[in-house]
DNA sequence: CTGAAAGCGCTTACAG
DNA sequence: CTGAAAGCGCTTACAG
């Protein structure tokens, strides 16, 4: 393994000039440049990122905490992550990916991953309603910052990027709306989540827009799965609410709903619209395709990154990205 | 941020000393290493790992590619992630996120994060049929150990551990076949796989072991999605081969198959019992519970951190761990 | 059992 | 534009 000090020897320079080569290259004379590039070909020298991390008290890693929910699935965390490696990448940085208790008490991990030279700072996500994270670490002054809010009723701490899920809701009502649908039901989670009502609230303000009824069409599951999504479709439907929609607060409990409808001989698209939420492979891998809304996973990554690494310029960044509608069968009325 | 000189400083002695209190605290008199630590706990000292690695050339970190399969879903990638994370922690170590083109493209990434020194090996995963990375590593004596083989005729290069499909197979026809099947399909994939016919040739072998049928009963699906897991499960059922169990290889499949016996008014488990492969969250969710093989998660990420970390004594390591079957509903006939 | 010294491989003011 | 020197924070033979 070549070091710095053979390339310059071998270039016949100091090793202040082979650095700044491979740091400064605008400094160098362009002959000095090529000569000393030929070197560092000729060797297939590596910059020993240790030794940099140590000198400039930078590693150009990023912490993230792998969650471990058994009872939740996360359907899209490889897309996640390989969207945050390839946006950590683009600017020389790897991700880090280790483990930690749930809550205040996984906080020392984080704190010496930091301590430790570990990593630079940190990206979170499994955001959960009133996360206490998010304070910790801004009172350590760790660099951090979060994909997801936390709902609280004071201001968040913290730098985030999330979702407009209102948004993504009333974009659903709308679009079932375009198809005829009259009567939108909303299929949701328990009260004690923060995004839960932030979807909920956008189904209500939409419906009420387009004059479209809501009294008795908002169902709560008491977990998200496909079973709890089946149960309050049929809730729904048992109760003769006339229902012709569905806004599904997840692609498990659309799923739900798409197995309660088929099960009564009922179509999904053309007899009941239903739409999900995060376009997870398993929207696209079902019959007819379940209507969902992607999360533009990329341009997460990409703001995730920019911020954690773009130093604290002013006030704490907040950046809320609009959700894209992927519409398949199960919203099609034809 | 305090450093090893300055806990010497506070604790009186050198800092030769602090290091040993560290990493050989039996070589300190029992006084002394009191002494260093109440200094370490006061000053909050945390060793830099940067500078640790510099002088020991050992960065303690594991390199793992997040493979980016847009069609492809890896339903359990977050529990392997996981587990693979808490067994190197267990060990000291972290694991590194990269992302890398596909195949023999992505190689000179791989090289790069090893002689720049961002990792000390890899783990190797996604293992592609006859996959060019493993013989690429093990040529330039770059670490790494692979979850799963990359079924060559040539004998694997480098170590590996995996989980025996072929015992899978043949333990799912015997569970049907002891719940009372005895015309048992297999559902799997194209014959380019050789993970598929791993798996097939455990079905086959257990079928004619127990004297059941197998002409016919072996069909193929192009792809791994729901919608082919059902439509060939239709064409089982259309040919009137009497089909009263089914080994799906995936889970996916299952799906597929759960689906169409549904739709043609058959009840999965009294009807026909079905089994998938890896237990991902979906088998769980459905109704009925898809019965399903469960991967060791914690085992494999523990005989692959320790053979990549165990040094290379002797032949490469071989680890075939067995999976296990989790009953649910799908199989089950009462 | 404890300590003085060298060195891991870089980068960074600073001087020329 | 180029170079000599100091130093980032550790560990490791080696000597006492």
């Amino acid at each position: 393994m070549a070091t710095l000090k053979q390339v310059a020897a071998h270039a016949e320079v100091s090793v202040q000039t082979v650095s700044n080569a491979l740091n400064a290259p605008h400094r160098l004379r362009a002959d000095t440049l090529a000569r000393v590039n030929r070197s560092i070909e000729l060797l297939n020298y590596r910059p020993n990122r240790n030794a940099r991390s140590l000198r400039t008290s930078a590693v150009e890693l990023i912490g993230y905490c792998v969650p471990n929910w058994p009872n939740r699935t996360h359907l899209v965390m490889d897309q996640f992550l390989h969207a945050l490696c390839a946006a950590a990448e683009r600017t020389a940085r790897h991700i880090l990916l280790f483990t930690a208790e749930p809550g205040v008490d996984g906080m020392p991990t984080y704190d010496d991953l930091h301590a430790r030279r570990l990593v630079d700072g940190f990206v979170l996500s499994q955001t959960e309603t009133r996360d206490p994270r998010h304070g910790w670490l801004k009172n350590q002054e760790i660099p951090f910052v979060s994909f997801g809010r936390v709902w609280k009723e004071t201001t968040q701490p913290g730098p985030w990027v999330d979702v407009d899920g209102a948004a993504g809701s009333a974009l659903a009502v709308r679009h079932l709306y375009d198809t005829g649908r009259r009567r939108i039901a909303f299929v949701g989670w328990p009260k004690s989540s923060g995004l839960g009502e932030d979807r909920l609230g956008g189904w209500r303000t939409e419906c009420k827009r387009l004059g479209l009824p809501t009294t008795s069409l908002a169902v709560r599951c008491r977990e998200d799965s496909i079973e709890e999504g089946a149960r309050v479709t049929g809730e729904l439907l048992d109760a003769g609410r006339e229902v012709d929609g569905i806004v599904a607060l997840s692609d498990i409990l659309a799923l739900g709903a798409l197995r309660e409808l088929t099960r009564r001989g009922l179509r999904p698209g053309p007899d009941v619209g239903v739409t999900g939420f995060d376009d997870s492979p398993l929207a696209e891998v079902v019959s007819p395709g379940l209507t969902s809304f992607r999360q533009p996973m990329d341009l997460i990554a990409e703001e995730l990154i920019a911020i954690l690494t773009g130093g604290s310029g002013g006030a704490p960044a907040e950046r809320l990205l609009q959700p894209e509608l992927v519409i398949r069968g199960s919203s099609v009325p034809g």
